[in-house]
DNA sequence: TATATATGTTAGGCAAGACTAACATATGTA
DNA sequence: TACATATGTTAGTCTTGCCTAACATATATA
């Protein structure tokens, strides 16, 4: 199960909103995102039907097992090219997470690994 | 005038086909970016409308000055972050040219500039 | 030059992902 | 507890970007 850009950033904004508050509320997620509350409820029940999030109808809003993988997995893969940005190319911690933002999405699980290693031998260096 | 990443590949792949054969067949636009013939249609006469690209009905397609250069910057950008993610990476070619595929539509003009930086600075070390 | 093949266009449709308006339900407070 | 407000849902629409089928035109060659 793949998910595209814009289920990712409802999956992430679920994360954030349940390390804050313990669950998310429809209207925060549409907040976050800047959408409308229809979209949301659209994007639950998809959610919803894979196995993604726990929802009954009216009801609050919390990330399943599967889920929760999912989107620390995204989060994860955004704090790290956060990382990667700010220390190859100097970039501001906003500036970066607005490009980690985008890149998320899109950069292979090849080029994810090589964030890795990089990040682990300029963790090394930080050590001298 | 900024486009979307569909519209910045089309525009990519007629920069390309005029550099090897001097004009761009819908065809082969269609072929380089797997999709169907009406859908170059489609795109092309968008562009047409926009000024990016000159076109008869049935006629060959040639990017304007206006496309000419809008082209020529997604390329340049294309190219610049594949060049970054095999320095600091050190990605292969294909895996960075397949990044940079994704990257280039997406990124900030802070973050191509602080690439620019980037790529001037490695440059100067090569000549040690 | 007639015809087959290659290329381009038109028409119509589909899915994703957003929207507004209207309605349903939950919640908090007088 | 009744009612106002906050939140969630349904219904219907729009845009984008793609598709196939059918048709139109251009090109190449027998």
């Amino acid at each position: 199960m793949k998910f595209n850009e814009s289920m990712e950033m409802y999956l992430e904004t679920i994360l954030l909103l349940e390390e804050n508050h313990g669950h998310a509320h429809g209207v925060d997620i549409a907040k976050k995102l800047r959408v409308s509350k229809p979209s949301v409820t659209k994007a639950m029940n998809i959610l919803k039907e894979n196995g993604f999030v726990n929802k009954e109808t009216y009801g609050t809003i919390t990330l399943t097992k599967k889920g929760l993988e999912y989107s620390k997995k995204i989060y994860s893969t955004h704090t790290l090219i956060s990382k990667y940005l700010e220390k190859s190319l100097g970039l501001k911690r906003i500036e970066a997470t607005k490009n980690a933002c985008k890149m998320e999405h899109v950069i292979s699980t090849v080029m994810l690994d090589a964030i890795k290693t990089y990040l682990e031998s300029e963790d090394k260096d930080d050590n001298y």
